[in-house]
DNA sequence: GATGATTACGGACGCCGTAAGCATA
DNA sequence: TATGCTTACGGCGTCCGTAATCATC
């Protein structure tokens, strides 16, 4: 099993094309399908049917695998790349719903001991910003997701890359305002697995989503693929549909109402994500983000 | 990063030595100075100082990385192999101090509904159990160690393998009779730092050791490198010193006595691991040794 | 001086790209 | 028929082992 040749499995799991792959990879087409092929011939099985392309049982599985290892390897490099050194800019990337707050108090902070740092954010989904942090790209990730009450989002191997919860927040349900149940005090899941929903993998996380009775639900649903917050509260406003939102989020809602979501007990998380291996500068980031968020 | 050449790396640090490296991989000595020396070029500084061979920090780190690269790989085999066989012998890897009477209940539960049924059980390590379970040599594997409670012990990546917790015990301190603290209610393990002390890895975990109280203590210590409890116990018996236990090990002791620890909170923890993709055979031993812990 | 890591060098193997072959939508 | 994966084949690079070199205990 060489490197390589899972990187080529798991290129041509994503794309589903032998291609693409090989674009993606600077190979020729040929080359990926040699080495496809070579993992095959060693595993003893199909990996992945063709035409169409996609991963068998086996395939999808040696996929996974090879998704944790090549993190890994990312990690390795960028933790060995950073040692002794130390990059005059700061590189955070934040995913959608971080509280915004948050990153203001921690640069400020960093900036007054500090003066001439550079500071870039960058806005990305959870698994993009795992994947930055892991390839030194960034320094430090402030990442949001769907959990159970402190309990670690699952971003990546446990130990993998340093993780502090900074901030967990209850759940709500967003209503239109004329919605049989936006006088409750607080809202099941269950009841409203058939209601029209609004999904936003992107804001809420697809974690919420995921859940049986959603899951099984038979609502329409309607895909918002961004990340701004008014849209989607908008959209709710504009009876489409109702959503999940961190109740951090939802301080003036605008033709909607939050009802705080009861089961399943579920929170919104916030964790922040570094090497484990740190310079001083990503150090003194991750104690100004601690301490902001503890301020807060 | 070639998987070749971090296998290189971790022997070297592993053995100390590039010959025994070479032994160990089935390389020539060269070979593996030039595997080593590639990954040292790769990531530009060095990563193991020369006579004698010690790993530098970035390769102790590196070395981390792989280990945890090769075990998956290994999982990843394992499991690739199983999908759709079956073998016809059920291997279990057991670590020593696991809830003896389980084994035979989930073994005779097992026997009765499949009489034909070879069941092979070793003794070993956890971390070897883990290794063999990784490497498919073991279709199960029951491990114990020292952990907080409900905490899991932390013996691969999260996920990696299928781990289910069997039991909780909680842990004593072994004293001899005429000990000073044997009619204690329950101790703290800070009065007992500086005692001498009995230090079996393989028994209670080297957790337990890691303690910053004892780490710092100055009292002296006696390794016992064995798996017998009579033998750690009439050590104690002999005043040679103290000892931490699972209290579930404790019921009959001679010359000696157990008095519950109060902190640091921890207990004796077993733990059931298999490969996530588990064929119907490795699924039957796994419920009937849950079903065994629950009984018990 | 002996043990043990490095360097030098040649042979062999493996890997990739080009290009032809072939199957499926 | 066209798109896209596979197979054939040749060249290049790489990797390993032998053996000489060098360093350290």
């Amino acid at each position: 099993m060489e490197i390589r040749d899972l990187r080529a499995l798991l290129a041509v799991v994503r794309t589903g094309s032998f291609t693409r792959a090989a674009e993606d990879l600077g190979y020729s087409q040929s080359a990926i399908s040699q080495q496809v092929a070579a993992l095959e011939l060693e595993v003893g099985q199909q990996l992945v049917m063709r035409r169409p392309v996609r991963p068998t049982a086996a395939g999808q599985r040696l996929a996974e695998h090879a998704a944790r290892i090549l993190l890994r390897l990312d990690v390795a490099r960028s933790e060995l790349s950073h040692f002794g050194h130390d990059a005059a800019e700061l590189h955070v990337a934040v995913s959608p719903l971080d509280a915004p707050g948050l990153l203001a108090i921690a640069i400020r902070d960093l900036r007054s001991s500090d003066p001439r740092l550079q500071v870039r954010i960058r806005l990305l989904d959870a698994g993009a910003a795992v994947a930055e942090v892991a390839s030194g790209t960034a320094d430090v990730a402030l990442v949001d997701g769907i959990a159970s009450p402190n309990e670690p989002l699952h971003l990546a191997d446990a130990g993998l890359l340093a993780s502090t919860a900074l901030a967990e927040s209850a759940l709500v349900v967003v209503l239109p305002l004329d919605h049989p149940l936006a006088s409750r005090a607080s809202i099941d899941l269950d009841v409203l697995a058939d209601a029209p929903w609004i999904v936003a993998p992107s804001l809420a996380g697809s974690e919420v989503y995921a859940l049986s009775p959603l899951a099984l639900g038979h609502g329409r649903r309607t895909a918002y693929d961004g990340h701004d917050l008014l849209t989607m509260i908008s959209l709710v406003a504009g009876g489409l549909g109702v959503a999940v939102l961190p109740a951090s989020c939802c301080g003036h809602l605008d033709g909607a109402v939050a009802v705080p979501l009861r089961t399943p007990r579920l929170v919104h998380r916030t964790e922040l994500l570094a090497l484990r291996s740190v310079t001083v500068r990503q150090q003194r980031a991750i104690e100004a983000l601690q301490s902001a968020s503890s301020a807060l």
